[in-house]
DNA sequence: GATATTAGTAAATTTCACTAACTCACTTTT
DNA sequence: AAAAGTGAGTTAGTGAAATTTACTAATATC
């Protein structure tokens, strides 16, 4: 509930770059490109940015932010580790397909660059993942997921599905299905992490 | 068998890209630099490659030709779509945690542009995904794998777990132990595919 | 031995991210 | 109500890096 009070020209900015980044990727968008799309100087960028790639973080991590709600709420009331699992792999997938444009750079481009790794962004992923262990770990606990393969590594095979998965759906902008998609992973990965 | 015949200076090039790649990242790497390495003027690199990008792709095109070589010698011999799955997955991680700079490179660098999808590279890494399927498809055929879920869906969560698990070993600079991560992954797919 | 081709260079040019130093319109302070 | 301060934005650059142009030296070919 904390809507940041953004002056008009970081707004500007930052939409500018959203736009652009629906056509061409960030390397091949200019300082110059974006100040003329928001309508500002290209000197103002600077004003409210470190430099381009901040910019680039923090469209990301506003994204973010919000989807990383959004599936947090998908998981409240469901009961079980695989259920509870299902679920978010569905929203996750489902993001991607609704957002391709914070997919890319997400998945491709912000990855590119050390310093995504000390970003905020990293850090909203860093909780994310912390979710999906809580919930292997629950899991494993009770009963409903083996315990022979470390769980990090269960996690790291889900999240290098989805990702491998709606990866070439966006870069050659091909449909995404959420559902057909959570069924087979599911099938696939359920069979496997099950005692 | 076709060693290519190579101008000197096109070789010193290639190989200064490579050794700079071990020390820093591809966009930190200046064509100044490349060509202070390489012992020949700038102008030089721009004779024999279109630009920056694509000295990139001929250096990583040349690696990887070398790697699918390898690989698929390594399924010689070997009888069972489960055990041909196997071997890759052993073989792909293998390579990932020997040549840490080319994965890096692959994984993270070539994608983040769009000429990667129009490359050598790209046609290369597209020969090597019809070998995984052939050994899907033929394990459908006989009987080892289900015939429910697509193949190339397999083939892209078997893909997606292995760059993923290798992805996080190489930017943390952690060790990537390809006995253990192959037992794991074949473990938990191999659950999942099986009939 | 003339001629064409290939390898390589020196020096300019362009492109682009980034910066310093300023103006202008409002508030706040005294 | 004048002075001082602040936030939003601009003008006019700079420097570093990629790429191009126009040339020379070496080597192969006829």
């Amino acid at each position: 509930m904390k809507s940041k009070h953004f002056p008009p020209g970081r707004v500007k900015i930052a939409d500018a770059l959203r736009r652009l980044l629906e056509q061409k990727e960030f390397n091949a968008i200019t300082t110059a490109e974006i100040s003329r799309q928001a309508g500002v100087t290209e000197a103002l960028i600077y004003k409210y940015f470190k430099d381009k790639r901040d910019l680039l973080h923090q469209v990301l991590s506003e994204y973010l932010e919000q989807y990383c709600v959004l599936v947090q709420g998908d998981l409240k009331g469901i009961k079980g580790a695989l259920n509870k699992l299902r679920k978010l792999i569905w929203s996750h997938i489902n993001v991607y397909a609704t957002s391709r444009v914070f997919a890319k750079i997400l998945l491709i481009e912000a990855r590119s660059h050390n310093d995504y790794y000390h970003s905020d962004t990293y850090e909203l992923v860093k909780v994310y993942s912390g979710v999906i262990l809580e919930i292997l770990e629950e899991g494993r606990s009770n009963g409903e997921i083996r315990d022979d393969i470390p769980v990090k590594l269960i996690r790291q095979i889900i999240l290098g599905s989805i990702e491998q998965v709606c990866l070439t759906g966006i870069t050659f902008d091909r449909p995404i299905d959420p559902d057909a998609l959570t069924e087979d992973i599911c099938e696939i990965v359920f069979n496997g992490i099950i005692p």
